[in-house]
DNA sequence: CAGGATCCCGCTAGATACTG
DNA sequence: CAGTATCTAGCGGGATCCTG
């Protein structure tokens, strides 16, 4: 039987999945992903968000549980803690831990977390650029339908 | 005073905008846009998908109630009305009644849905994509830590 | 055809308390 | 510091019935 390369198989699969089918694997990926805090660590993770004298655009690092809780403000243990084992299962993250004392952990991006940042980076700055737009749409939409 | 254009009042804007900030507006729209359905149904008026002979890339177009409900394998129609009404309300589509009988309901995608609808294909497209990477990564991890 | 209105269940986010 | 464990209220979301 002739062999087939990861990347063969991965180019054969890609063609069955279809986000459309409710069935489909696919489907249950999109939704994990289409999450505001995915959506929130990933820009966080990727070096998006203000810096000093830099525009909003940062390096790709690695950042600490308690760093990450501070610059998601409001985000709950709980739903910081799941959302990151969730990334870390899928292989979007990599957890690391430093015997020190305390524990120092740490989570920074893989490649294949990177190249969904880049695509959800865009996301996150959709929404802050088009706020005033959205804002008066719906203003418009209420005082019309309202 | 001085009269500012609402390009600048947006530029002004934008700056002051953050969605790592728990009480931002653009916190609460980034939430709305991160759905699986959103996801969905720009991608479906934005002319994606399996098109006989087009390799998945269409144009963007117009689609009636019944089409995207068959598009969206799954979806309730309390979902899809409701994520409609969303989109409109937020300007993304536009929803237009034609007096047939019996009724025909088109929705189609504005401007500002269509420049989110270049970034949200991205999203769905990588979901299809990296599928089998994922299930690997989650198979590994489930594996080592069990 | 394209929904509106209701009922209702399940899961999940959030708060709280505890720990290595 | 970086979580785990538990509890609960709330609502997301599906099912169902109805209508212009």
């Amino acid at each position: 039987m002739p062999t087939l390369t990861a990347a063969q198989k991965r180019a054969q699969a890609r063609s069955d999945y279809d986000a459309f089918l409710a069935g489909c694997p696919s489907r249950r990926l999109l939704d994990r992903i289409s999450d505001k805090w995915v959506a929130l660590i990933l820009a966080a993770l990727g070096g998006d968000g203000p810096h000093p004298g830099r525009d909003g655009v940062g390096e790709p690092r690695a950042m600490r549980y308690s760093e990450l809780s501070r610059r998601l403000a409001g985000v709950s243990q709980k739903m910081l803690t799941q959302t990151l084992r969730s990334l870390e299962r899928d292989g979007l993250v990599t957890r690391t831990v430093t015997p020190t004392v305390p524990v120092t952990v740490t989570y920074e991006l893989t490649d294949l977390g990177l190249s969904l940042h880049d695509l959800m980076r865009g996301i996150k700055e959709w929404a802050e650029a088009h706020m005033d737009e959205v804002l008066d749409n719906r203003e418009e939409y209420d005082g019309r339908v309202g």
